[in-house]
DNA sequence: TATCTTTGTGTTAAACATACGCATAAATGA
DNA sequence: TCATTTATGCGTATGTTTAACACAAAGATA
């Protein structure tokens, strides 16, 4: 005799965005409802019943965040029978990623609710959010040696610093400037603009600019992006 | 005004078998019942109420095709409200390697529903079954190249002609014998035992031993499997 | 105008990957 | 039984990639 079966599916997301030097972040909700009611949380919900999953995480995030994502992938499913303390729910995670100048939080509705995390100061995670927090992370500091998706943490045009600064922060690595830009070039997938950024003290920096087009010809060619370091 | 939410959940595994060379193989079952019945697909099914997804994969594995698998790990998610024409279903996919010894199928009930398809003799497959299939091979040939996975693909005991094979096989390309042999055995995971395999024609080949002790304890201290080609 | 800060560039030695040749051990069959 | 076939096992030379490293240029600041 089958018994009905009774899960619920929702939808996650691990939105990360990057700021400034050592300024890793991630995008948070405050619960207005039981269970958890009143804790941090990952942004997201239950799932549509004529919605694709994609189509949810993006709803979710407008709803909750009013932010415009940049990239978003799959990220792991996680369906242990107890993740929700009431019914079972199970949660297909997102992995998301937010260029600077989306960085803007909703201001129409209370935008209490709703903030920025740098990575390292963290508040409980309600549910087992932490879990699939951490998955995300360790993707990013993965992906980010075998594809080219740091260029979705910065603005469009970038001075070659922000690119290594960037590097630096999720990789939690020294690495050499010098070395790193002439792999970086050797690509054929950065382009120079003839901008030029100057701020701050220091010499003024070149703006250089990701070009997506060229990296999908050259990947067609079994291309190979790749960063390594010690 | 909210309208409950009508999404059953299930889990499908994509099992791969390595027979001899140029023999991958994946593990289909025939469908007793509609839709699609008499028509090949994964093996898989609905997820019970209080058990794990992957409780739930090696339960359809047992039941439906009666193999031991020696390798597991989630593959993605299928989420479009439309994939099975009558109600909406989640797909959560699983990803799985079987060595030779463990290749029986199941006898005590009628195995012609279940049987293992050489990649290149494919038949039609049910719902997005393909589309997960091909991720799933994906995913093989990737991994291969960075993770020690070919290993669960081999008896536990093997001549290395048979790792080269294998990855001939799956990856497609023709690799040189000597410098595959010395960069597999660079990493130090992989033991010599005192056995001799004498088959065929041909000088008698030691055999070989994965070393999962050692590679766990390697990969502690940043340690990189990583085994490339032209 | 001296000092500070950040950008921008080139060379060399060491490590690694690629290409390739030949001796060895057994099976096969003339 | 001896020559041939088949497959294993080892070594070296050459090219390519990575790693380590220092100093000049451009502007800001005081």
């Amino acid at each position: 005799m089958k018994v009905r079966q009774e899960i619920k599916v929702a939808v996650d997301a691990v939105v990360f965005g990057y700021e400034s030097k050592n300024n890793l972040s991630v995008l948070l909700i405050k619960r207005g409802i039981e269970p958890f009611k009143n804790e941090w949380a990952l942004p997201g919900g239950l799932v549509l019943n004529d919605e694709s999953l994609e189509d949810a995480v993006e709803r979710e995030l407008k709803e909750e965040t009013g932010i415009t994502i940049d990239y978003l992938e799959q990220l792991y499913t996680f369906g242990s029978p107890n993740r929700d303390p009431r019914n079972r729910v199970l949660a297909v995670s997102y992995f998301g990623l937010v260029k600077p100048n989306h960085f803007k939080i909703k201001a129409d509705t209370d935008a209490a609710d709703v903030q920025w995390f740098h990575l390292s100061e963290l508040p409980k995670l309600a549910f087992d959010h932490q879990e699939i927090l951490d998955m995300a992370h360790q993707r990013l500091k993965a992906k980010l040696s075998y594809e080219p998706i740091g260029f979705d943490l910065l603005n469009d045009e970038f001075p070659f610093s922000d690119l290594e600064h960037l590097y630096m922060t999720i990789l939690g690595k020294e690495i050499d400037r010098r070395n790193f830009r002439k792999k970086m070039l050797s690509f054929g997938i950065i382009e120079e603009t003839n901008k030029i950024e100057k701020i701050g003290s220091g010499r003024p920096a070149k703006l250089f600019k990701f070009n997506k087009k060229k990296f999908k010809q050259l990947t067609v060619n079994d291309f190979h992006f790749e960063i390594k370091f010690v």
